[in-house]
DNA sequence: CCTACCGATCGGTAGG
DNA sequence: CCTACCGATCGGTAGG
């Protein structure tokens, strides 16, 4: 997938990671019990029994996808390292950019509800753990910066970032999949202006 | 279910009945491919090659389940039906009766993202078209009745309503799941705070 | 609407 | 990592 991907790795990494690759692809295809392992093994060019000297079950190699490819792990260090001058543009940067990237790999919209649906959230603990706290410390810095409204906190500021970017991306999707001529559709520049203006004290 | 589901009914539309409720039940636990026509019949009180006088498979009887409790039919007729006195007021009460009966019954969203993921939104055409017109009609309504930003259409007006009730329902289930403390996450209050700030003119 | 059953496919394993 | 295979379970059907 990355450059990296083929290079530097020994022939078992490489076929782990194919495995990783094929099964991402099955997983927010399908769903997780629609994916099979023959399919995710033909995915990544072995036979299905080669899986297990890489994965234990079908349960830890989703766990893998998941921990590769899950939405948050792109959302959080996304938004902390968007650039610009004032915090209100370093927000609006990292909602766009977080968008774009979810508009152009629709698994990863996916890979969020189908590990919430069959595993029912079993991995967001640790992935909560890992991200939360630079998230929460950094939202905590913008949320001094700028004037944002006093009931707001920064918990509330970083909920509500995060619901907006997917609010964006999941109503996009389905109102184009419902048949609404995409220019009508609100984009993350619509949105995140509701939200800035919205958070934001008056001038 | 409801009151009149075993009153005025034949022992037929009983079992549909009984069908369309533990389809959704077992549907929006485990997903279309996890849940088992097996397990759905048991629910129903028949045995599995009951249904098919019913459903003329897993597909027809996923669509009826969708039909019944997909949340963009509660959605849209919850946003119209609201009361108040100013339009601010309705938008404010629909949003908070809408979150309320997606909070007290988890499978509503559930079935969106099942919906979205196995089935690649193939109802939400339909869904959309019937429910789509009287919605925006009252939106537009609304629109011309309360100080909306210029740039902001009568559709995004609707999306981001929409937008903001899932995002409300989305990141309090993900966030509660990923251990977060109920008491410090944003509630539809301020969710919708948030919003109609961002969308009204300052006063 | 039940009993009994079909072929197909599932996740996973043994042995090499 | 492949070949060959296991028992279990799947959606669906025939016949009554």
């Amino acid at each position: 997938m990355t450059q990296s991907t083929n290079d530097q790795l020994t022939k078992g990494e490489r076929t782990r990671q194919a495995l990783l690759d094929a099964g991402y692809q099955q997983f927010v295809l399908r769903g997780f019990h629609g994916a099979s392992m023959r399919a995710i093994a033909q995915g990544a060019g072995i036979t299905p029994g080669g899986i297990y000297n890489h994965f234990s079950g079908k349960d830890e190699l989703f766990a893998g996808v998941v921990l590769a490819h899950h939405p948050l792990t792109r959302i959080f260090p996304q938004l902390i390292a968007a650039q610009g001058t004032r915090a209100e543009e370093r927000l609006r940067n990292a909602a766009h950019a977080i968008v774009t990237e979810m508009e152009a790999d629709e698994g990863l919209l996916n890979l969020f509800f189908v590990e919430m649906i069959e595993c029912q959230g079993a991995h967001l603990a640790l992935l909560a753990e890992t991200l939360m706290p630079k998230a929460l410390a950094y939202i905590t810095e913008i949320h001094g910066a700028v004037g944002i409204r006093p009931e707001i906190t920064p918990f509330a500021l970083l909920q509500t970032f995060v619901g907006t970017v997917l609010a964006t991306v999941f109503t996009r999707r389905f109102l184009a999949t419902g048949g609404a001529s995409s220019d009508m559709l609100a984009g993350s520049e619509e949105f995140v202006n509701v939200y800035l203006h919205g958070i934001l004290l008056d001038e």
